[in-house]
DNA sequence: AGCACGCCGACT
DNA sequence: GTCGGCGTGCTC
């Protein structure tokens, strides 16, 4: 007899679907019956879709009109936990189970049958006729032992037609069997050799073993400036969780730069791990997807949506640069993929690593709580230590107009070369120049969808809208006034940074590095390559190069515009320009050589600059974390944001009005509403965004109030609502 | 998400 | 008269 988790034929199962329906449809159970966590194909009106057995059915459809199950995918069913962490996730974030599972199931071709391709291995015989042909394949098959080849590698070894190894298989010599396409990941071998510790990062790994052994729920926070080793270290705590046989998921921000990630993987364990992000194959996802499902795929890197991924026994999870803005963004749900490891780690029993140099404020909270354990690494590898940072008061400096090195730091560039030392030039801004203005009429030239400027990219010789990606020639006249030749680029961008740089330096190299220069990551990943080998005098780059790669002989760090992040009221701007300036800073000087750091600003007095030059890190936390809590903001307040849109801007204030005037359920839990008020980028894609914000106690139930709130709705037209709990940025 | 149903404008 | 625009509603 089976168990309540198995359904008998005909008996009514509850199927949740990828179809947004919010809900729930009854079926009959198949042939055969289906267990709880079955990956089904079921009937939904014309079509047939994919959906998961949540339970038993309803009961409450009429029940000549509930259809069956066509068919039981052969796919490892939803685990439990899986569906208990959908569940959570989806309270948590407010979004329907439909929109969960479609993150749970990224991966094509789940439903079709097992791809299968020929393969070749040694059969019994001798051929009826020795050619040298047919010697050279036997040979080539007995040289490689059991192994198996496809055709077309079989005959490329053997020099050969693949004519002549049809010919054997005729006559039994060689075998021809049928292969599953979907292989397993290779074993990594934790055994192998690591990189000698020292003992501070030795530590550190024992303590995290420690941990695994437990099999319990745990969050570390693991704190290492730039260069001590974090990576080593967690990849030990890797190859304890292999030790004990679970899997382990390592979760990268930046997915294009990996490369350099998975050569010391597999240095450590003498083969490469799996690889999930957005430009992986259609056949790789869904190898990834089903050898994760059966266990086959020991460890996995990725981007953030690899934590919908079907494991089956998930011991660790790192989240790499947990400070990182890019894990929290919408993948059609708003989530935060580091929040969401904690949970998923939760109800898998699984341990959770939070590595950066530079901690979000958040998960600073939680350890100093006590909810995190707290893991540090002091000591940066080598005898080098943090570079030495020093603010050039630009109120001070001789600047010629359109020029923004300035000569403090130009002769620090060069004292470098005269050492045959690298120096970076680091500013934020992709493009020539952030304005584009009309000298004859003062307009700025603005996206015609968005309330946005067009940006001038010299290097593509187009203007581009960073809010919604169009681009457009670049004009020769106005188009306001039409007045030709008047145009002016105002202010700097990494292009134009690099111009005046090639004027400064004439003789130097420079290299440029900016996301839209580069066609793909290869080619980027080729640069930075040239780069270390100290192929390059002058970087200059933008974020993109703040983000842990190492260049050996990089020894100066200059940054362009240190206040850029500190203007507008973004609750978070402190933290961020904090983290940003080290992450920047962090670059230079690494082995031997002292680094140094120069911040040109024209607020040196500023408490966040003065934070970051007197490198008292605890202390700008402690002045941060008494500032949020004296204004009941995250982490020691709750809130969420709520963006409304519709392409006509008084329906979308209407519906803002009604909201704020029915806040009962907000005001029920204590909760406070702001707005509505026009979005920090008003209009999107033609679309008009109005913004509301809500802000609650810290143990108050937000999501549940929301939803009471948002409930007697009806989106009438092209409106639209999304809630953003915990936002990034709400200004 | 798709797809059908249905209620108003401008076409042979 | 009807062809077709896309708003509204349904899918077990």
């Amino acid at each position: 007899m089976h168990g309540p988790d198995f359904f008998e034929q005909g008996n009514l199962v509850g199927v949740l679907t990828a179809q947004p329906l919010d809900r729930m449809l009854d079926y009959k159970a198949p042939e055969g019956g289906c267990f709880r966590g079955a990956f089904v194909e079921v009937p939904l009106g014309p079509r047939k879709v994919l959906g998961v057995v949540w339970g038993p059915g309803q009961g409450d459809y009429d029940y000549s009109k509930v259809r069956g199950v066509i068919r039981v995918l052969d796919v490892a069913p939803m685990r439990d936990e899986m569906r208990m962490f959908l569940r959570r996730a989806a309270d948590y974030t407010l979004t329907p189970m439909s929109a969960m599972l479609r993150l749970a199931t990224r991966a094509p071709g789940l439903g079709d049958p097992q791809s299968m391709r020929k393969i070749y291995r040694l059969g019994t015989g001798e051929p009826e006729r020795k050619t040298d042909a047919r010697t050279r394949v036997l040979s080539v098959l007995r040289d490689y032992g059991g192994l198996a080849f496809t055709l077309k590698e079989l005959a490329e070894a053997a020099d050969v037609t693949s004519s002549v190894v049809k010919g054997l298989v005729k006559q039994g010599v060689v075998r021809e069997e049928d292969s599953p396409r979907d292989l397993p990941f290779p074993k990594l071998d934790p055994e192998l050799p690591s990189k000698v510790l020292t003992e501070d990062q030795e530590r550190a790994a024992t303590t995290m073993r420690a941990a695994l052994q437990s099999g319990k729920y745990g969050t570390a926070l693991l704190k290492g400036v730039t260069g001590s080793g974090k990576t080593e270290v967690y990849l030990e705590a890797v190859a304890e969780a292999l030790r004990l046989g679970r899997q382990a998921l390592v979760l990268l921000p930046e997915i294009a730069l990996t490369a350099e990630f998975l050569n010391r993987v597999e240095v450590r364990f003498g083969a490469r791990p799996a690889e999930w992000h957005s430009g992986a194959t259609m056949t790789e996802r869904r190898r990834i997807w089903r050898m994760v499902g059966q266990g086959e795929a020991p460890l996995v890197v990725g981007a953030r949506s690899a934590l919908f991924l079907p494991f089956r026994d998930l011991g660790l999870i790192i989240v790499d640069e947990e400070h990182d803005t890019s894990y929290k963004q919408e993948d059609g749900v708003l989530y935060n993929a580091r929040d969401m490891a904690v949970l998923r780690a939760a109800m898998c029993s699984a341990r959770v690593i939070l590595a950066s140099a530079t901690p979000s404020l958040e998960s600073w909270a939680n350890a100093d709580a006590g909810k995190y354990d707290r893991i540090e690494l002091k000591s940066r590898f080598g005898v080098s230590v943090l570079p030495e940072m020093k603010a050039i008061d630009m109120r001070a400096e001789q600047m010629p107009s359109g020029t923004w090195i300035s000569p403090s730091l130009r002769r620090a560039v060069e004292e470098r070369r005269a050492k045959g030392e690298q120096s970076l030039l680091f500013i934020n801004r992709r493009g020539y120049a952030p304005i584009t203005l009309c000298r004859a009429c003062g307009q700025q030239i603005a996206c015609d969808h968005c309330d946005a400027r067009m940006v001038e990219h010299r290097f593509l010789k187009r203007l581009m809208c960073h809010q919604c990606g169009e681009t457009k020639p670049m004009p020769e006249e106005c188009p306001s006034c039409g007045v030709e030749g008047k145009l002016a680029a105002v202010g700097p961008g990494i292009e134009r940074l690099a111009e005046e740089a090639e004027a400064a330096f004439p003789d130097a190299t420079i290299v440029t590095l900016s996301s839209d220069m580069f066609g793909s990551a290869r080619a980027l990943k080729a640069k930075i390559e040239e780069i270390a080998e100290g192929d390059a005098d002058i970087v200059i780059g933008t974020q993109l190069v703040a983000k842990g790669h190492n260049f050996p002989n990089l020894t100066l760090v200059g940054v362009i515009d240190a206040d850029l992040g500190l203007q507008g009221s973004d609750l978070r701007a402190a933290e961020r320009t904090f983290q940003l300036m080290r992450q920047v800073a962090g670059r230079a000087g690494r082995a031997e050589k002292p680094g140094q750091a120069l911040l040109q600003t024209f607020q040196p007095e500023h408490p966040v600059i003065r934070a970051i030059l007197s490198g008292d890190e605890d202390g700008f936390w402690e002045a941060e974390a008494r500032e949020r809590r004296g204004a009941g903001v995250p982490p020691y307040g709750r809130m969420a944001g709520i963006i409304l849109s519709g392409p006509d801007v008084a329906a979308v204030f209407d519906l803002g009005n009604v909201l704020a005037r029915n806040d009962g359920p907000l005001r029920a839990i204590g909760a406070q509403v702001y707005g509505p008020a026009p979005a920090p980028i008003a209009r999107v894609r033609g679309r008009h965004r109005v913004r509301m914000l809500i802000k609650a106690e810290k143990g108050a139930p937000l999501q549940e109030a929301i939803s009471r709130w948002i409930a007697p709705l009806r989106l009438k037209g092209d409106l639209r609502l999304s809630v953003d709990i915990d936002p990034q940025s709400f200004y």
